[in-house]
DNA sequence: TTGCGTGCAAAGGTTTTGCATGGCA
DNA sequence: TGCCATGCAAAACCTTTGCACGCAA
């Protein structure tokens, strides 16, 4: 639906190289910013939350809202990741901890969200905030 | 556990009762402020945040962190719901609606983050990102 | 009188934006 | 050459903080 025409450039590429180098994990867009100035890589602040933005519309990073104040949280997930491997979150709010889930039971809710609040449900974008197994 | 002595305050009344007659929708802290000047009333920005915050521990206060940019969202809950009537939110991610939800069936998620993942998550705290009925 | 509460203004931190320049196709 | 992408700096925004004064108990 977006024919999008875009350019190639030094800036996509070494940000992806370092996104898809911390798959599995999650990073904030100041800690982009602060790795790439230590690794003296020529990209700009306002570049990497241009380009944080669009492939988050692409979908192959998540954006997780972990606390109002605190930045943003993304992930990379890649373009193979499409409707299979469907991935939660639970956020800590006492150590912090961000969990990462797989699981199938999780898509009930998901389905009692549509049918029964006609509301559909993003997993990439949702956050479940509570207590994990240590801090309760 | 905190036996905190607290004068009452001018201010603290008419927060207070601007907060319970908004029950059972939501609002920022800056609409808190607008409406306060737009009344005439003396109660500065500081003052609205620090009692909010101390409201929100004190769990009269549920506080949401709807999105990473906006502005953090607050409903009023009273210090009787404890417990029971337990609230759910989602929010739209197209249009920006916050939909409230008393749902019983919600809580069966809460049960199994709990039991199959140690996980014990805070409806308060959390909210679902997706679509509503109209913007899909 | 004691010390919590308040207000103002400034700082803090993240994210967005305007505008001129650079570089892909 | 046309147009997207980039960088810099500044702006925008929400929220927090420092400090002196006010006011409840």
């Amino acid at each position: 639906m977006n024919t999008k025409t875009s350019y190639k450039t030094k800036q996509k590429e070494i940000l992806v190289n370092y996104l898809v180098s911390k798959k599995g994990t999650h990073f904030t867009a100041g800690e982009i910013c602060e790795y790439m100035k230590s690794q003296g890589e020529t990209i700009g602040q306002s570049t990497v939350y241009r380009r944080l933005e669009s492939l988050v519309d692409e979908g192959i990073l998540n954006k997780y809202t972990v606390d109002g104040t605190s930045p943003a949280c993304f992930e990379y997930v890649g373009e193979e990741s499409h409707g299979e491997e469907v991935c939660y979150h639970c956020k800590c709010e006492k150590c912090g901890k961000l969990i990462h889930l797989h699981c199938e039971e999780m898509k009930e809710i998901q389905e009692h969200l549509l049918k029964g609040h006609q509301f559909m449900m993003d997993p990439k974008r949702t956050v479940f905030y509570g207590l994990c197994e240590q801090c309760r």
